[in-house]
DNA sequence: AATGTGATTGTTAAA
DNA sequence: TTTAACAATCACATT
């Protein structure tokens, strides 16, 4: 399950970066912002070392839900096909092709994903400041979580939009 | 063995 | 505001 790697640039062991700043022409301010992405990166992985198991991902947005359904459907079609980059290029073709009305079901989805995210994100922000040591929690053997978090059902909304302080730029 | 790669769009976090 | 990284997927290539 490694699968999140996707590009990770992060192994660039080169060492090419870190180039002092000798330009004070701000010309380059673009180069200047990449760097910070790669410093970002090493400094998170010196940081925490490797990876976080415990960091919650991202919440998938609207069209990733889409395409995990469309790649089942996609791979029924096309059973012969197996780059990724295929499902990627229909989905997002499909994607794009759908009408709003039609991807509502899987932005609500994508949603309610966010919450939990946010959720996630709390106890991670709260342990990680604990030192990192038992959270090892036995999960509950006796009762298998299969697929609990399946409830579509509850639709319910307020559709209370009260727009009051909108104001910002100048 | 382990992990990057490719391709899509949306979203999130950061500069 | 704007930019870039990252989210899932999976056979394959590379080290």
């Amino acid at each position: 399950m490694k699968a999140s790697k996707g590009k990770g640039p992060v192994r660039k062991d080169k060492k090419e970066v870190l180039k002092p700043v000798e330009d004070v022409k701000v010309g380059k301010r673009k180069a200047a912002i990449e760097a910070d992405k790669s410093r970002r990166k090493l400094a998170k992985n010196a940081k925490l070392g490797k990876k976080d198991p415990n960091k919650p991902k991202r919440p998938a947005s609207a069209f990733f839900v889409f395409l995990e359904e469309f790649r089942t459907v996609y791979k029924k079609e096309h059973p012969n096909v197996k780059a990724v980059s295929a499902v990627g290029k229909a989905g997002g073709e499909k994607w794009k092709s759908m009408s709003p009305a039609e991807k509502a079901p899987y932005e609500a989805k994508a949603a309610k994903r966010k919450t939990e995210y946010e959720k996630l994100m709390k106890a991670y922000n709260n342990k990680e400041d604990e030192t990192e040591d038992d959270e090892e929690e036995v999960a509950e053997k006796s009762k298998p979580i299969a697929k609990v978090v399946e409830e579509e059902e509850s639709a319910e909304e307020d559709d209370e939009e009260d727009d009051d302080d909108d104001e910002d730029e100048d």
